[in-house]
Order: C-alpha cells, then structure tokens, then sequence
DNA sequence: GTGAAAGCGCTAACAT
DNA sequence: ATGTTAGCGCTTTCAC
C-alpha cells in the first residue's frame, strides 16, 4: 500500500514503468525527452521509489550492513563515521548494529543483517561462532572483518597486528625506563583485541625481565575505569612506574587521578594510551598513544565491498589480508 | 536467487508454504506436529527468511530509522545507543544516518529511510526542509522528533527547551558572581539547538546587566575547539571570568587550557559544560553540566513506535510534545 | 488447521 | 530508446 508507485509515475508521464525504472538507475539512457517529463511526473507526484520491492527484484540491496563491538564512546562510532561516509558516496546505505562484544549477539546481528540481501557485511574482529562463519560462507554476500587480521578471514581482512601493538605500548615504557608495568583493561574477558594488547605488553616485559601484571574492570571503558584503575594500582601493588591502556578514554581517567593523587606523569608514572583519541594531544601532559589509519581501512573496506559489487570474483583480490600497520605517538605522558 | 527460500522448507516438512509463514509468525496457530515438521525444515535446511520480501508483501518492515547530527562524538552516538537497545527488545532493527548537521543531507537521508517502508523514523530537532516535512506527513510513517520541542511537531516530538537550558547554564555562572561571560559552541550556524542554549545564556546575561559575547569555531566540537577558544578569549577579550558551553567536550578543552595557562577553574574562570558525558564527573575539577535523561527520551521514543506499530491512531496519543526536562549537576567548575 | 491463489512494486531479460 | 513479460520470496485473504 504504497502512496506512489511507478507505475503512476509512468502514467502520468505517459511512459512504460520499465522506462521509468530505466530512468532511476541510467538516467542517460532514455531520451532527453522522456528524462524531462519523467523527471516533472517524479517531482509532482513526490514520488519514493520502494527500494524493498527493488531490492527483492534485483536479489539484493544497496545496504552494507556494519557491526561493531559498541557505540558507547567515541572509540567506534568515529570508525562508522568513517566508513558510512565513504560507502554513502558510492550511493551505499549503512545499517549499524552493535554486538556490545558478544559473539551471540553478533550472531543475531549477522543472521538480521543475512536476511536483507545486503551487498555487504563488515565485521570487528577475526572472532565469530562457528555459525556465523557458517552461515557467512554460504550466503554469496561479501565480508569483510576489520581491525585485526589474527586470524583466517571468511573473505578479506583488513586491520593491524594487536600484539604487537601491545609490545610497542609496553617497549616504550621500558625504553624510558619503566621496571613494573601494569595494562589496565576493560572487560578484557570479552575483548579480544585488547587481550592480545596485553599479551603482546606482557611479552615485551618478560623479554626484557620486568615485572608486569594486569587488571581488568567488569564495566565498560570510561574514565571512570581508569580511575578506578589508578586507586588500585597505588592501593595494592607496590612501585607501578608504567601503564599501557587498552583504549585512550582510559588513560584519560588515569591522567585525571594521577593529578588528584599528586603523581607526576611521566616523572613517577609513565601513561601509553591506545587509539589517538581527539583529546590526546590536547589534555595535560599530552598522551602518548597508538594511532591508526582508520581513513585508510574505511578506504580498503570500501574498495573490496564495491569490487565484489561489481562482480569481481574474490579470487581475483590480490591479497585477502591486509595490515594498515599503526604508528606510535609520541607526547609527554611517556 | 536465495539459498534456501520457504518454499524448499515447505517442501521438505511436506506442508505448504503459506503454513510455513503462518508458523514463523504464529507459531501456536499450527499443530505441534506442523511446528516439529517445519522446525526441523528450517534448522537442517538453514534458512533465512528473507526480510525484503516479507517487506515488500506485507508492505512495511520492522526497521526504525534514526538520523543523527554527528557520531563525531559520544554524544549521539550514546544517544543512539540507548534507542537501539530498547528498540532491539521489541524486535525492530534500526538504520542509523548522520546529517553532519546539514538539512540537505537529511532531506536525503530521510528519502532514503523512507523507501525501506520504516516502522517508523527517528529525528534530530525539530528544524527540517519544507521536503521533509512533505514526503513524511505524506507518508504514512510515524515521525518522532526528538531533543528539541521547540516547533511545531510533524507528528509528534519529545526533547526539552534549549534556550530554558541556556539560561540556566547562564544563571548558574552569575549566580556565583561572575560579570562577564563568553558562550563558546562549535558550528552555530548549524547547529539549531546550540544556537538556542547560547540565545538563553545571552537572555539571562541582559536580564542580570551584565556582558556578554559567543565565540563559534568553524569546525566540529572537540577539545581541540576548547583550547582555540580559550586562547582567543584570553587574548581577544577582557576580564571574562565565566564560559558556558555548547558540550562537555568543548569545555573538556577549555579545562585542559586553563590548566596550562595557570588559569584557576572557578576562581578566574568558570565554566559549565552541557551533556554531562562520562568524564564531567572525573576530570580536574568536576565539570558542573547538564545532565539529559536519555533513558527517557529513548523510552518514549520506542513507546511512540511501539504503539504506532500497533495500529494505534495518532489522534489516540495523549499528547504530541513530550518536555523530559533537564537538572543541572553541579560540580566544582562552576 | 491447512492450502491455493493473488498479488506487493519493482527489475531484467527480451523483443520491438 | 522503449515496451512487454515474467517473475523475485513472501504475506494474506479466502476457501476447504
């Protein structure tokens, strides 16, 4: 029960429907002629076309579907800002969901995403239950997992390597002379990436024989962790002079307490954040921390999503993993 | 050119397919022997039901469509998350758009939800183009509006006053004595609502005698915006002793700056922030902002859709502009 | 409780 | 360049 379909469209401007549906999709394949009273038609009528209806005729839509683990801060929501703008000029419409970084409800979200033919489907992460793989692997639909490439991709991968993320974080500490670092997570049960983070830290401080332990808040990342975070470390372990973050916001509460407690950072506390968050270079001392090239992982996404659009075969991709690498930056709070 | 379509699953529980979809959606309207049957069709078969053409014959889907100004920042993307959750409980998958603050975008964005037959769409304040407003009091798709209620609403809309928050901001820096203060946003020209809070800081200002002037960056909110207008104001402007701002982030900034200029927070200058985001309460000193009641606002929002859904005449709500008010949290910047 | 039949609005050959 | 035709996979009366 549409207002307006094409077919009044095509009535109105005395044309057949499938010159006007010709019209919407090549528009420089009808006469000028036609282009101009379809055009007027369309714009009296206020006219809509019904993309469910298209999409069920073509056998698929125009959506790439996205799922990330959270949209809580503006850790994620700046990497689907990202990659919605990118698709959206290629006339590429995004639905976002988030997994709250559980692999069931990824699950959901995949088998929603599955069911509106999408030309597309983004993942976070090489971690998915057998069913999703499953079921991924069997539709024709592209995907594309991103921001970590540990792994044997559905399709393509594009992303960095976490752990040695996480040995550059800790490496850094130790150059400066750090000799007890702790990595200060959040619900590093369920996040995978920042695990490996902190293995790869862990592995750095065995490597060069000092001490290193971790701690994990059950809440998700705030400052509010970090702050937390803070009160332990000088409640209970002894002589912390380093800490690597799983995420910027962190640090940033870090940075908060230390100025409370009267810690100098990096003078008694040396801080590596994760991320490059806007407020880095800005809050005092300045963070130290990890940037990643998210303009150029929405730009590989893209290029995959829209090969596959036009048929490439996956074969024919040069390479199924590809690693943006990451860049440390250096600033005063280590 | 679907895997497995209901028709195969049909087959296989030797019913007919208008049973299959009677069980998929009325489970309890077949016999247990049916629903055994097809069950076991379904999970050996693994089908998908395809959601575009339920869509297109049933004439509607179960998405919800909300545009947003930004997913810059934690704001809105904090605020879509809320809705996306509630949302999620009641079965409704939701498409997320960003206008970056511009109403063209929006008008397209709003065509483009519309051509999915949305169970409803959710918008960002109450200002749109005159095309807007057709194609959706066109449609017969129900419209919420939301974080502003200043305006006549296409359907119905749930936010609170701006410009009351502005005053308020405004009052709270004069009420501690301050005689001279600045309204720094990000964007005014854009951004409606910011314009109204800085338009009620500037009312109080005049009704309590004393200066007033806003400094807008052309750029979107961030710390980085803080800082440029802290420099400027204390170059530029003399004897300023308060600030109000158009976000916490902006105000995140201003605090960073303050601290680098030596600048004491409230004693030379005060500042209030507006979203009350998770670092208001840990940062140095605590930022006295205005909270939102998100979880309201995201409640009622469902509920409007909710009940819409349900075949619920518009005429039948009690009422069309819902205000969810505002509190003040007060902290040590101001 | 179950099935047959008629579309939903559009796209994509194919023919003209 | 334009029109004709045959579905896409599902929901929804309406019989049985």
């Amino acid at each position: 029960m549409q207002s307006v379909t094409m077919k009044q469209v095509a009535e109105l401007s005395r044309v057949s429907p499938s010159t006007v549906s010709l019209y919407l999709r090549k528009p420089e394949a009808v006469s000028e002629k036609a282009q101009e009273k379809i055009q007027n038609a369309i714009d009296t009528l206020g006219y809509v076309p019904n993309l469910i209806a298209g999409g069920l005729a073509a056998a698929r839509s125009n959506v790439v579907s996205i799922i990330v683990p959270s949209l809580r801060t503006a850790f994620f929501s700046q990497w689907v800002n990202r990659v919605e703008r990118l698709l959206s000029e290629h006339g590429i419409q995004t639905l976002i969901g988030h997994s709250e970084y559980s692999l069931d409800r990824e699950e959901r979200l995949v088998k929603a995403a599955l069911s509106w033919k999408p030309a597309g489907i983004v993942l976070t992460g090489v971690q998915h239950t057998d069913t999703v793989r499953t079921m991924l692997a069997n539709s024709e639909v592209p995907v594309v997992e991103t921001w970590d490439i540990d792994g044997e991709p559905i399709d393509t991968s594009v992303g960095f390597n976490h752990k040695e993320v996480g040995q550059k974080q800790c490496q850094q500490l130790i150059d400066r002379g750090c000799k007890n670092i702790v990595f200060v997570g959040a619900r590093l049960q369920e996040d995978s990436r920042a695990r490996m983070r902190c293995l790869g830290s862990s592995e750095a401080a065995i490597a060069a024989g000092i001490a290193f332990t971790h701690v994990s808040d059950l809440q998700p990342a705030s400052t509010k962790v970090g702050v937390r975070a803070l009160n332990k470390i000088v409640s209970s372990f002894k002589d912390v002079d380093g800490i690597v973050c799983s995420s910027d916001i962190i640090a940033l509460g870090l940075l908060f307490e230390c100025q409370r407690l009267a810690i100098k950072v990096p003078e008694d506390m040396a801080i590596v954040g994760f991320g490059d968050l806007d407020f880095a270079e800005t809050c005092n001392p300045g963070l130290t921390s990890i940037k990643l090239n998210f303009d150029k992982m929405a730009a590989i996404v893209t290029e995959r999503l829209i090969s596959s659009h036009s048929g490439l075969l996956k074969a024919d991709l040069d390479t199924p993993v590809v690693d943006i690498g990451f860049e440390l930056v250096q600033r005063d709070s280590a």
